[in-house]
RNA sequence: GUGGCCAUAGCUCAGUUGGUUAGAGCAUCAGAUUGUGGUUCUGAGGGUCGUGGGUUCGAGCCCCAUUGGCCACCCCA
């Protein structure tokens, strides 16, 4: 056998037809239940220009933004400005002469995109779904991937907490489907500005949120400590350890945390909209997790905010989301507020592998095999497969005459679940051994009824 | 971007303090078996030991570099 020596690049898959086929599961899963809360499909473009995505995702994002190197560099009337170009790059700047697209790293952002360029046409509230890869330069580990699909859901131009309402519902009806065990924890960025305007400023936002984030990781201590490096005193620390501690019911946090962050306007608002959103979800109690330390990444996030995790396994957030208020701000479009989530498809995918929670169904997709056995006959299965395609029923031809030991091998292999045997003696009768390979039973049956059997 | 561990057949892995021709299981192919697979038995193919350099009489093993994988940090889905 030749040395095959090609690679794929650093945290990229193929998917097999196995692979696949569990992917296409949860995927259309998902888009099922999208689909019945009236969300519509969207597709944007694999790129984008550069400036549509950069200082969206803040410093540390920008650096993970895939960019595309620009056509004809090398033409010579090019050659002096790509030079110059080159230089600035080298800089940490980003130059037009040497690249003005890069791939997308969310969909959110090329959905405010596009909001923005076609909110003339739009019906509001717009309800989109899209299911799209997206690409990091980020250094691959367990869950993480430089390729890796999104599936969003997002609503935009209404305010009303309806929407949290039922993409929570959303959450929680497709991982029922699929059959992940999780657990939704809800917080709103509201009271996290609250809590950093009693430390002192809205300012200390961002510090105190990136810390206490990681409160379950590093626990209490080390947050504290990374408070203080972030230079929060030692008063402004103790709130926020008085924040942290509040635990106990749903019900037990909401009160708490009135008495700490009720006087405050942003805070009273932000617990009011938690209180209503539980208010509106009491079918689901169990799953639905008050959590004050949860604070999320993106910046954008400017009200509920939401983390799906799997119950019973080792995996960071499988799905998250939040509302936004002004995201069409960013390309010239204000006040259209909004609201989305997202799966993470790909770690979904490794949780339901780890759990075993896959269908056997999934995997099958030809129904019959029709054993090829000659020429005559070889024509006879033919005409037989021919009709069984046109009911609908996936089946296959052996692609030769070969030994019966071969084809029933390949069935296996494929997990086709019958044989269907067309040799000399059944051509004389026009019937066709059927063989159940699952059970290995069998059963003769005319030809002509085939098209009527209940595969 | 920073750090740790790893890389031997298609896959999972052995390979002794550096010593002759690098092994096993599974998988593949062929035969035992001319119309009944999954079991069993027999046999075969398959490797410049990730790549490049170095040390040595001699390197799969030691050293350096490089690429890739896994894991942790940063960050995130």
């Amino acid at each position: 056998m030749a040395k095959v020596n090609v690679s794929l690049p650093q945290g990229t898959r193929d998917f097999g037809p196995e692979v696949v086929r569990k992917r296409n599961y949860i995927l259309n899963t998902i888009r099922n239940v999208f689909e019945l809360y009236g969300f519509q499909p969207l597709e944007t473009p694999a790129m984008e220009n550069m400036e549509t995505l950069m200082g969206k995702y803040g410093e540390e994002g920008d650096k993970l933004i895939f960019k595309i190197l620009n056509n004809g560099l090398n033409d010579p009337k090019n050659i002096d400005k790509a030079k110059a170009a080159f230089e600035k790059v080298i800089e940490g700047k980003n130059d037009k002469n040497l690249t003005e697209r890069a791939l997308r790293y969310d969909l959110t952002i090329p959905f405010a995109r596009y909001v923005a360029m076609n909110q003339g046409t739009l019906t509001f509230p717009f309800k989109r779904y899209q299911v799209q890869p997206v690409w990091r330069a980020d250094r691959p580990q367990k869950g993480r991937y430089r390729e890796f699909y999104q599936c969003d859901a997002d609503v935009v131009g209404s305010n009303s907490l309806l929407n949290e309402v039922e993409l929570a519902i959303i959450y929680l009806t497709a991982f029922k489907k699929l059959g992940v065990a999780i657990e939704l924890k809800i917080n709103n960025r509201k009271i996290l500005s609250a809590l950093a305007e009693r430390c002192g400023g809205s300012d200390k936002m961002t510090d105190i949120t990136v810390a206490i984030d990681k409160l379950d990781k590093i626990g209490l201590e080390k947050v504290k400590e990374e408070l203080l490096q972030r230079g929060l005193n030692n008063e402004q620390i103790e709130i926020i350890e008085s924040y942290l501690s509040i635990d106990g019911s749903n019900e037990e946090k909401l009160n708490k945390a009135k008495q700490l962050l009720g006087n405050i306007d942003s805070g009273k608002k932000g617990i009011e909209e938690l209180e209503t959103l539980l208010s509106l979800l009491t079918a689901h109690p169990s799953q639905l997790t008050i959590d004050f330390t949860l604070a999320r990444g993106l910046n954008y996030y400017t009200g509920t905010i939401f983390e799906v995790k799997a119950n019973n396994v080792q995996m960071g957030s499988i799905g998250g989301g939040g509302r936004y208020d002004d995201l069409t701000g960013l390309f010239g479009v204000p006040n259209i507020p909004g609201v989305g989530i997202s799966f993470g498809v790909d770690r979904i995918y490794d949780v339901m592998e780890e759990l075993k929670l896959f269908p056997e169904e999934v995997h099958t997709g030809t129904q019959v095999l029709f054993f090829n056995l000659g020429e005559n006959e070889s024509r006879l299965a033919f005409t037989a497969a021919q009709q069984l395609r046109a009911k609908g029923i996936p089946c296959e031809l052996y692609h030769e005459a070969g030994k019966m030991d071969k084809q029933f091998k390949y069935a296996e292999k494929k997990n086709i679940p019958y044989a269907a045997i067309i040799g000399s003696n059944e051509l004389k009768e026009n019937i066709c051994t059927l063989k159940d390979l699952r059970t290995g039973e069998q059963t003769k049956i005319l030809i002509a009824s085939l098209p009527d059997y209940s595969f």
